[in-house]
DNA sequence: AACTTATATGAACATATATTCATATATTGA
DNA sequence: TCAATATATGAATATATGTTCATATAAGTT
């Protein structure tokens, strides 16, 4: 009942939220991505960082970068990541503040 | 380098910013919640309206209950569900658009 | 070319999750 | 109390997902 203004959502519009959200839904993914908020880092000073392994990181940015949630740029053999998408990156940090005084 | 601002992540806003987003990843509960932005509904009637079965929505809806991302009133028997949490919703109606337009 | 460092990849595994089916519970009315 | 309706629940199943290990690729250096 009351439902004016209800539009309900095609499957490709549900499919981009799902994944985004999905996205931010794993603590190891928020992790870096919240790192990254803050600057531009390499596989390895991730790992190092946040205590994870180079594969564990590596795969998490495969499955960011598909999302187009990061980018990187090449130096020598290494590469150094950071953010690609200020709005998701602006839901997350506003849903961490939410978070926080509980 | 360059993280002036990066606050570690504590384990209790990691788990909690981790499961609201968790909410938020599946097309069902996602369809639900777009649904209940727009008013009040019954278990059946959300069934109704995108196609699911009972159980899956009364699974689905039990989910939400427990994050207080909806609420319930009791009429005869039947439950009257509707939305619990503005913050979240307006992520996820700010998320929809953002998608919509590509 | 061989060696080193940085990163990516694939397979294997364990765990988590969503849905379905069958059934239980709860409320109302006859 | 019995029947009818609305909702919840538990078990089972199939699928998805995150991490780890081992190894591959790629770039730079000697």
């Amino acid at each position: 009942m009351m439902d004016q203004r209800y539009e309900p959502l095609d499957e490709e519009t549900l499919f981009i939220v799902s994944q985004t959200f999905k996205a931010l839904s794993d603590p190891t993914r928020i992790r870096i991505l919240h790192l990254l908020s803050s600057g531009e880092f390499s596989v390895t000073e991730i790992a190092n960082r946040l205590s994870l392994l180079q594969s564990t990181v590596s795969h998490q940015l495969r499955f960011l970068k598909n999302l187009r949630l990061v980018k990187y740029r090449r130096e020598g053999t290494t590469l150094y990541y950071s953010h690609d998408d200020e709005h998701v990156l602006h839901i997350l940090e506003q849903t961490i503040r939410h978070a926080r005084d509980h």
